[in-house]
Formats: C-alpha cells, structure tokens, sequence
DNA sequence: TTGAAAGCGTTACCAA
DNA sequence: TTGGTAACGCTTTCAA
C-alpha cells in the first residue's frame, strides 16, 4: 500500500542503508548510486516516514514555538522571524528539513505544560518559549522541571521575551529589557512635566507585567513623584478600555496614562476618545511593543520598540544550533523609546 | 536511560500490553490494574514516546494548522480559534490529547508544498490549510496531489477561507463569501452617491483578491458606474500607503477608496491623512475582514466583518472529527456589512 | 481481563 | 563505498 524505504531500495537495487544514507545526506554515497535512489524516490513517490525516522534516530526534526496568544502580532512577529530562521538554517545541508511549529498557550499555564508534554513526546529537537512568564511558584517549578528533563533528552530550549529560570543554564535566554524601557517612557513624560501619570498593568502574575510597573515606579521614585492610580488586566484592547474608566474615577485630573503594550493603549485611546479628550492635548498616551498598526491607530502614541523581529530571528536561530548561545546562556534585549505625539506637555 | 514503557509494565507487574492499553484507554482495563500502572507511570515519570506510538499506530495526534502569513491577526484569530476547538475535542476522552500546531508558509507556494510534506511525513491526523490560495494552475495542481495523498492516508483535510479544489470531495471546506461581500460594500457606497472610487487590490494571483474584486466591479458595473484605477500589492499596510499615491496620481477626484482589507485600508489612510485629505470627509475608505484594531486605527471605517473566530472553531471541530463536514464537502460563510463614519456622502 | 509476540519503517553499527 | 541486521518503543492481533 503505502511505499517504504525497502520499495525504494529494491527498485535502485541497492540496500535499504544506502537509500537512508543518500536520504540523510550525512554519509558518502557514490554519484551514480546517489542518482539511482534519488530516481527511484521520485518515480515511486517515496515520502519518508517521519515518526519510524524518529524512532530510530532518536531525535525529530520538530522544532516548537511555544507562544501566549497567537492573536497578537507582538508574538506573530518574532515568531514568523522564529520560522524563518529555522526554515534557513535547515536550507545550509540536504537533510536539516526543521518543522518549526507554534503553539498557542493562550497565557494559560496548563496548556504550556501539555503542549511541552506533548513536544517531550515527540522528542522535538527544540523548544522555543516566547513572552513573559506566569509568577506562580508552582508553575515555575513545573515548568522549571520539564524544561531541565528536556534538555537533558537532547532538546534545545531557548527563551525569547522571558526570564531565564534561576539557577537552569540549560537553555539560551533573549530578556527583554522591560524595565529600563518602561523607565524610559515615564521618564519621557516626566521631563514634560505631567505629574499625574495613570497605569494601566498587565496581568498582575506575569513577569513582563512586573518588570514594566517597576521601571516605571522606578522613575517616579527618582523624580519624587508620587505614583497615581494603576489598574490590572489583560493585555488586550478590551482591557485598555475599561481600565481607562477606572482611572479617571481615581484621578479626573490625570495627564497621561501609560499603557502596558500598545493593544492597551489602544483601548486606553477610544476611551478617552469616547469621552471627548483629546491625545496628546487633554492626555498624553505611552504604550510598549511599538507594534505595526500603532502609529495609524493612535499617531500620537509614544512607545519602546522592542526588536521583534531581530529577537524572533535570533531565537530561531539558536534553536536550530546555527548562532551560539550567549556568554552565561542570557542576554539582555535592550528597547528602543519612540518618541511620536504624545511629547506634549501637560495642560496649564 | 530514558523510562520505556516496558519499565512501567514491569514496575505495574503487568506485560507491556496492558499498559499500552491503560494509556490510550481505549480498551477495557480492570480498574485495580489500571490503579496500578497509572501509579507505576507517574512515579516512574514516564512520558510516552511518540515517534514510536505513531509508528506502531500509523497514526500521529500532530494536527497542522497553515497560515499564509502568522504575524496578521487575520490569521491568528483563525489559528487561535482552530487551536482551542481541536484541545477541547480531546477532552472528552483521556488519550486523545491533539498537538494543534500551525505553520507559516509565509504566502509562498514552495513552502506550502514543503509543510505538507513534512505533515504528510508525520503522519499528521489533519491538516488545516488557511486563507486564499495562490491560482497558479502549476501550484493548484502540486497542492490537490498532496492533499489528495495525505486524504488517502487518512489524514482529514479541511479548508478554512480557500475556495475547494476542482473535483475534490476528500477535503471539507469553508468558503468565505468574498464576492458578495465585496458587492455589499461597493453598494453601499455608490447608494452614497460615490462614482469615482479607486480601489487598492490584494496579489493579482490569490483567490481572495480575485474574488473581491469580482464582486466589487460585479456592483459597479450593475450600477453602470466605471470602473475606477485599481492597484495590486501585498496584503499589508505599506502596500495600502503606496497605491494610495498612485490611485491620486490616476484619479485626483476620487471621493473613496475601497482596500482589499483592513490592514490595507490602515496605510491608505494614513496616506491620505498625509495629504491633508479628511477621512470620510474627503474620501471614504472601506476596508474588509474587521480586524480588531481596525475600528481604533480608522474609526471612520466601513468594512466587512467575516466571522473569522467561528471560521476558525469550526475548521478545528472539522479537523478532529468532532463536527460533521458539511453537505457537498464544501460550505459558503457569508460577511456582514459593518457600517461606520465612512458612510458619508461624496462632497459637492 | 490479561499476556505473548509479531510487526511498524528507519537508523546505525559492524562487516565486507 | 555498500550490505546485513540488530535495535528503537509502541500497538495490536491472537490466545488464554
């Protein structure tokens, strides 16, 4: 029914070792059998069976890309630069064929764990995890564990966008600089003189959410400024939008609200909208990712670029073994500050 | 080294047999037995390996999801949506845990043809493939072949806002009704009083495009209204920003632009808003698919809303069998006119 | 309800 | 450079 290995080798009459061998590519074959096979292949339309090559060889050529919310671009972007990097690395030899997959945790924490069960079952040859982390201890640990029992199988595993788990050298880490860009943004604003700075967070357990608030208290520590209302939630639109409400009912008087990433900030926007103030002259906003559909939906956003696309290449990259893991398996990512309309000074 | 399945068998005291069958649950086991093999299994830390389930079953639980282009909410809320329905099926009974994954050909037909190699060599479960398709009749051919050998093999086929392939029942499909919705939008503004509108096109050789712009010169010409300058591009914002000029540059009267989506119409406007030109006051822009940020970015934006979550749910619910494919193999899902500020009347 | 054993299609080692 | 042939770890009849 279906073709094998052995069809192919009877049809070049040649052993089927010798059919894997000119597959693989990592053997010396002689040209003239090379060619045999190669027609034999393609005449019998001969597809390889992957998970049998799995099981023998130990290893697969899936690569998983484990990502929070698919629906983002912030995470579409490094992980189509992810892809491609792989797709690439594969194309320097005849056999490195990678399968780059991503998976959707959608933030939750048990579907992270199955989804990396489930690539340990496939003996994936690498795992990428992108974004910010949940904080929770126990999911640390078990996350922690998988990882390490990963590695040890002969998974790569690296992480884009999130904190190296302490004391694992085990996986290359790519760390975004949160908090020095959300430093920056809020130093921004309070060189322009807004004193009442509203924040919108993201979810309170999760690692990027921490570190962009604390950059941000930072400054306002710095400055001597006292910290006005801040407001939890998801890093979506919907978000941004009922958190702007919530906001103004602490602090009618505020200048500017700094956003989590810039999808908030774009709630954060029609809110304010809705309510007839004007951006940047009523309020400044401030967002963080500096996705692409920013600058159109809210020209005045000023934001932190985060090099997406260069981390997700990076990431792809040392998943396939084609970059060398950084000194000590971690480097810092630094932000960009783009600075765009909302550079107006509060008024009066 | 790694724990086998033999390992667990003999710390559960049972042949390897049961085991299997304990694990996939698909066969009655005695309930103390299977006590004890799950206990077995846990203190062990056994994780199944999957290359050699597959193999032995001929079967993967590897379900992939396609997708012309990862980093376009587009297609992530598609894929998010597939990927939910396709994790909860499996929850009704303990082994049949999917590996959901999705893979970005990046519009390219090569790698198109490449994922589905890879799944076909994987043995996946299903496949998914996602939006418009590329019409070169080189490529239709390759692409019904593979999907045509992957249906043999038992993998379930689904199309998800791609037309069917001519002749080809073994795939179930779900059509987004692209012409109408286009005729509904161009319609809606000649109703207005619109006679000049330019209209910024997606690839010339993708079903999408094609079919949209069908339907929009389909309403023009029962109009009697000419035709006005079109222009091809990517689906992307800087295509839209581009072809803006060149539509000014044929037509300096135009009084609205109509893009190929969202995304499209986000750089049209922004390029007429470099010009001065008000949005809909000057011109009106339509746009299509209603992407979320859409409505932030141009609120003025009147557009087509297709049901790309439910789109999505269902490709997923088709994929694992857990809804039936509907009749004809093949199904048409309609947009909805959504109507916003671009509903203004042309000037003069 | 359980066990024994024959594959499943490759890979990789050892010879030749 | 090539062939023979044990693994690889699981599923699935067939018997018991």
């Amino acid at each position: 029914m279906t073709v094998t290995l052995a069809d192919v080798a009877a049809r070049a009459r040649v052993s089927p070792a010798t059919v894997s061998r000119v597959l693989n590519g990592n053997y010396p074959v002689a040209e003239s059998t090379r060619e045999r096979v190669l027609r034999a292949v393609d005449e019998l339309d001969y597809v390889l069976n992957g998970p049998a090559s799995s099981l023998a060889a130990a290893t697969s050529d899936l690569v998983g890309v484990l990502v929070n919310d698919i629906a983002d671009p912030f995470f579409g972007i490094m992980a189509s630069a992810a892809q491609s990097a792989i797709g690439e690395s594969a194309t320097g030899r005849g056999g490195g064929e990678k399968l780059a997959v991503v998976c959707n945790t959608g933030g939750s924490p048990e579907r992270e764990l199955t989804y990396l069960t489930l690539l340990q079952r496939q003996r994936a040859a690498a795992v990428i995890l992108m974004g910010g982390s949940l904080e929770d201890p126990e999911h640390l640990a078990a996350t922690a564990g998988k990882l390490t029992k990963l590695a040890e199988a002969g998974t790569r595993v690296v992480l884009c966008g999130r904190p190296p788990v302490s004391g694992d050298a085990s996986a290359a880490a790519l760390v975004f600089d949160n908090r020095t860009g959300a430093r920056l943004l809020a130093e921004h604003l309070l060189g322009l003189g807004h004193r009442r700075i509203g924040y919108v967070a993201g979810p309170a357990d999760r690692t990027t959410t921490r570190h962009r608030l604390e950059g941000h208290r930072e400054a306002l520590a710095a400055a001597g400024v006292a910290e006005g209302p801040t407001v939890h939630g998801p890093y979506d639109r919907a978000s941004g939008h009922a958190a702007t409400a919530e906001l103004l009912a602490r602090d009618p008087h505020l200048t500017a609200v700094v956003a989590a990433n810039d999808t908030v900030a774009l709630g954060v926007c029609a809110a304010l909208r809705e309510r007839g103030l004007s951006i940047p002259g009523d309020v400044s906003v401030a967002g963080f990712d500096d996705l692409p559909f920013s600058v159109d939906a809210v020209p005045a956003l000023t934001t932190v670029r985060l090099p997406l696309h260069e981390a997700g290449a990076r990431a792809g990259r040392l998943a396939t073994g084609a970059e060398e893991p950084p000194a000590g398996g971690r480097e810092t990512v630094p932000g960009e500050l783009v600075i765009r309309g909302s550079t107006a000074r509060p008024r009066g």
